[in-house]
DNA sequence: AACCGAAACCTGTATAGACAAGATAAGAGT
DNA sequence: ACTCTTATCTTGTCTATACAGGTTTCGGTT
């Protein structure tokens, strides 16, 4: 109904993930695709620029947008996707369990990362993840309290994201990741099924809402020998 | 000159980049945009939804565009630049080293990859970077020999990708990116200043040509305690 | 049959205009 | 002083049109 070019993209995006279009398909010209769908080119090429920027599609100047084969068969970790949503592409048999949930005091560092101050607390929210029959990951969340009133064991083990979208009404708008490897810890030691890893791989998320504040700050570790990033970038310009 | 929407895009970048316009601050409105620049508003918000999308600004509706410091005093692996674009950014005293250049027939799992037959012969070209005065990455790369018909040692120790694109006009389009973490094999241990960790983090690239064609792969192996990777994502919809 | 050039088709950029909807500011009335 | 309404400003979506510059096709010439 609304957002015309949105639907043109996710029609041509679901026809591309399920296979129904082949790679090296060529799409119909923008010409054609105004007449498909009744829309002008304009919005036909929003469309367009969309399924290319995220890797379903090349567009080359003067023969026209060809399926892409790059993204097909791989599980983004990449983009901001939960864990729930990327568990139910792979289709692996997926658990969260919830180690402790509480509301604690940041120390100096956490109060940096969330932009607040020392006094204001925060919820504390640490699961553990199993895969395939493996505890493998272990992630901390930290939200701000003030934006987030309620947060039951239930909520942890479903979707955290999925009751801030759809009952909180918070829309969460980009995130900045970075990944890096260091020793692990205790904890980890402790939680993970780690079988003698010497390291552990660290995905740290900022999660920021539509009106750019900084509501989460999120440690994913993952064991090692079951860590992939998948990531899909074009070169601008 | 040419290419109205990149000369705003590029002007606002660079301002962001440099400090000269501080985080939260308001841009000017689309409006007011197009009277500054002489364009038309679909041109002005063609530069602004890259900004966006790349992290510099944030849009809302009915307010306007505002400087993000998400991506400010980061040095960004992610996307697509080389390593000496890279490292003229950060500014660190930075060095190739070429440790061989050659053309191979490929195995079978690097022809797969490249999507060429096993006959067809490949440069193989292995470098290693030091950073700071450690050498910490080793880079392994594989490019079809009959898309890059000479290759030097000056070539590798400068930036294959620069003579790509400048000298053989041959337009690097997107990449996928993979990162694993892995075992150091001997190659490893002999080649960097592994410092005995045990652990060696595996970025695999396929880079494409506009024309999708598939022409290299590389393999950028890291050590652990300096690899650092970081990634802005948009959640549409 | 081979070559060349013009037409037809395709995407890239840019413009001007229209309406919807969210956010803010100003103003009227209480 | 307060509240509610209204006007204005802002971004989001969509359309119709124009020209530039690649790619393919096809027909005529050699």
């Amino acid at each position: 109904m609304d957002n015309k070019y949105l639907t043109i993209y996710r029609d041509f995006a679901e026809r591309i993930e399920s296979g129904q279009l082949r790679v090296r398909t060529k799409l119909p010209s923008e010409h054609e695709l105004t007449q498909l769908y009744g829309a002008s080119r304009e919005t036909v090429r929003k469309a367009l620029n969309l399924l290319a920027e995220n890797g379903y599609i090349q567009k080359v100047k003067g023969r026209g947008s060809f399926v892409l084969g790059v993204n097909r068969f791989e599980f983004p970790v990449s983009g901001l996707v939960s864990f729930k949503e990327l568990a139910a592409r792979i289709g692996k048999e997926s658990r969260t369990r919830l180690v402790s949930l509480e509301t604690v005091a940041p120390n100096r560092e956490l109060a940096d990362l969330l932009h607040i101050r020392a006094n204001q607390p925060v919820w504390e929210v640490v699961r553990t993840r199993t895969i395939g029959g493996e505890t493998i990951i272990l992630d901390k969340d930290y939200l701000r309290r003030d934006l987030v009133p309620k947060l039951t064991k239930a909520i942890c083990e479903d979707s955290i994201y999925e009751y801030l979208e759809r009952t909180l009404d918070q829309s969460i708008s980009f995130a900045k990741k970075v990944i890096t490897v260091e020793e692990p810890t205790p904890e980890d030691q402790d939680l993970l099924e780690m079988k003698g890893y010497p390291m552990i791989v660290v995905v740290q998320n900022h999660v920021y809402l539509e009106d750019a504040t900084l509501f989460q700050y999120t440690e994913s570790r993952h064991r090692p020998d079951k860590f992939r990033f998948v990531d899909f970038a074009r070169r601008h310009q």
